[in-house]
DNA sequence: TTCAAACTGTAACATTATAACATTTTAATA
DNA sequence: TATTAAAATGTTATAATGTTACAGTTTGAA
């Protein structure tokens, strides 16, 4: 396991004065180590492993830390959490789903496309977040 | 109420030999007349003033039904279904939904931007489906 | 050392979705 | 027209996902 995104969150904390806690960290590492997006209760599973009996809001309070710092993101069509893929924090997103074997691929892209934007421009739309959600075939499955 | 999108659903059924049964139809219209993406428990309070005391499969039968055959689209984020505003059946979408009154534009493309088919072709990613959701200030919001 | 803010523990509950199996409807066909 | 199989619904139960509310603890600053 590569820890340098584990040690980032950690120096993010301290930077920011947040309390890295015994359910923050353990969240977060057991999403940075699962390989697909894990699910809220998936988590929890895990977690009781460390943490004697732990009940959803355990779970929930350190996703929705992580999620709010960008350290992780929510893919909507699976209720499931993965780390950011990315060099850098930034929310929404872009997934390349695979249909078949289930595997997440973040593919960030800085910058939300000129064809978007001017189609929000059309609608009188004020953007502040997107999120994109690609099904397909992944190269192994293809 | 403009019913030539129901009349679309009533034709559609009739070609393909689908049976546009009660709780279809009335599941259909439910989602049709609700201003905004409404939920499938909401659908159901509303089916009952019709069918007698209908359980959860009825509603999510039907959803999955006019899903299925992309008249209607499911806003991942908000667990909501609305109809497609496109003039043509197509699955996925593009859907801007305003964070301060809940409103939900489609805003369909029919072309995958560049930028992601480059993205994908990166990752070697074969495309089935996308579905992207905008949030942000809407214009009556703004 | 007091205090308030941030955070966690715990119990209960709310919301969203599906499984499993019986029954009914429909239309084709024997 | 009786038989039949597929498509669809009815019904019961349960699974999966997420939140509220309130009590208790930890932390660091006044
Ligand atoms: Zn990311
Ligand atoms: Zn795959
Ligand atoms: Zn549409
Ligand atoms: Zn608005």
């Amino acid at each position: 396991m590569n820890n340098s995104f584990i040690d980032k969150a950690v120096i993010f904390c301290e930077q920011n004065k947040h309390r890295l806690t015994l359910p923050r960290l353990n969240v977060l590492k057991i999403i940075h180590s699962s390989a697909k997006p894990i699910k809220a209760y998936d988590i929890l599973k895990k977690l009781s492993i460390i943490i004697r009996n732990p009940h959803p809001p355990t779970a929930y309070r350190a996703i929705e830390f992580w999620k709010r710092h960008k350290f992780i993101h929510r893919i909507e069509s699976l209720n499931a959490y993965c780390t950011c893929k990315s060099d850098h924090l930034h929310s929404g997103g872009q997934f390349l789903i695979c249909n078949d074997c289930g595997t997440v691929i973040e593919s960030h892209l800085c910058n939300f496309p000129e064809v978007f934007k001017n189609a929000i421009k059309k609608k009188m739309f004020t953007l502040s977040n997107w999120n994109l959600e690609i099904n397909g075939t992944c190269k192994k499955c293809s």
